[in-house]
DNA sequence: TCTCAAATGTAACAATTGTTACAAAACAAG
DNA sequence: CTTGTTTTGTAACAATTGTTACATTTGAGA
């Protein structure tokens, strides 16, 4: 357990014997859920930190119809909820449910606080864990404020691009059906947009490879 | 000026004479700006925290076409970019400018850092402040999930007729333009979604000021 | 290799939203 | 009250995206 927690960002810097000496003072538990199993609903109360000790959860956005849009995977050893244990709105802003076999560490707030008051690492860890998920919030707003589908799309390659060495050459690491989901968008206008920016020859898409061939047409074309 | 800053959510719970004290200890400046000037531009390194002291500042988010979604109005004596001080990606995720004649506090990063050694209440209060930044966001993240348009508004009304004491008759505070500016549609398209719910007796608009008719039906409309 | 399930391509049509332009109404200042 | 400006209502049409349905391709196992 200390092994894995060594690696979570918010225990980052402490070594294992520390980590287990600070748990040693603390009120905590561990649970288990099944794929599927849900989490925590978007509204729920949120009262302890959860850290994914084995496994990987995901949060969505579901709105009154049913409709959903994906936020992301948290896979271990990653905290999650940390940006929504203070502050004045204590509540999940999404649903959290299980990809497959996961175990969570569970840290009520009060703990939690006694870990900052005791460990200094572990606030500044805290501190950063926390502005890191506003910020990450906020690129997923900046995403979903790009109002056209070929806007999304388009950025959405380019950044993989400078993630990926910026060589052009771009590897979907996910289906049209999740990128779909991500975007918030059908799945067939995503293959049909896929296939316009083809077409013009502003790309070139082969499965799941895709060459950026012509960067400033993109743009040109996506945005204006 | 400790006046002021003990008004804000940063400085809450400390007296004047206290604020003071800490300010004569730390690096800070102030800046002034005229109405319409840009004080940061999406993107650019995030050094200092600004504090509004005077007048008011816009929070925008600007695509490469030059299409505008407007995330926040910010009033003194409100800090800004509390969550982007810390953290992996220290950039702007907003433009911002100001809305009026404005006058900011600016405190460099690492006066930040003593403040927080130095004062517990500092401490506490900077950590809810970036806790509510990414609640604050979250909940735009989720406005900006629904997709439809009927989606936004009936959530939209609904949520201003909870905070406007629940008794179906609401005010709004903002012109159509400004709302389309804040829903990222264009402004026809939102008169005509006000009309459609009118037309359908759901609500009953005049001018601004609109009553809810048909909670149900207003929700079943809007998300099918 | 063969088979089946998952993923992708595609088309026709519906629904929603954007664009543009102008008229009517509301509002503020003189 | 009058005038000029801002806000709102509205219509016609364009553009984008959703929906549904089916064909085709891909990939993982048997």
């Amino acid at each position: 357990m200390e092994t894995i927690l060594s690696k979570s960002p918010l225990f980052a810097g402490l070594k294992e014997e520390q980590i287990e000496n600070l748990f040693a003072k603390i009120v905590f538990q561990t649970r288990k859920y099944d794929k599927g199993d849900l989490i925590a609903s978007g509204g729920d109360e949120c009262r302890s930190l959860m850290i994914v000790v084995k496994g990987s959860v995901k949060g969505e956005m579901v709105d009154y119809s049913g409709r959903v849009l994906k936020i992301e995977d948290i896979p271990a050893p990653r905290p999650l909820a940390v940006a929504f244990l203070f502050g004045k709105n204590n509540r999940f802003p999404v649903t959290i449910s299980a990809n497959e076999s996961t175990e969570l560490l569970i840290i009520p707030k009060q703990s939690v606080v006694f870990l900052m008051q005791t460990s200094e690492t572990f606030l500044t860890n805290f501190m950063n864990a926390v502005s890191n998920r506003a910020q990450f919030i906020s690129g997923k707003l900046r995403f979903l404020s790009f109002k056209t589908l070929k806007g999304k799309l388009a950025h959405y390659l380019m950044e993989l691009d400078r993630q990926q060495k910026q060589t052009g050459e771009i590897q979907l690491m996910r289906t049209q059906e999740e990128l779909a989901e991500l975007f918030g968008v059908a799945r067939p206008s995503l293959s049909r947009t896929l296939r316009d920016f083809h077409h013009q020859g502003l790309i070139k898409a082969s499965g799941r490879k895709i060459k950026i061939l012509n960067r400033e047409g993109l743009l040109e074309d996506a945005f204006d």
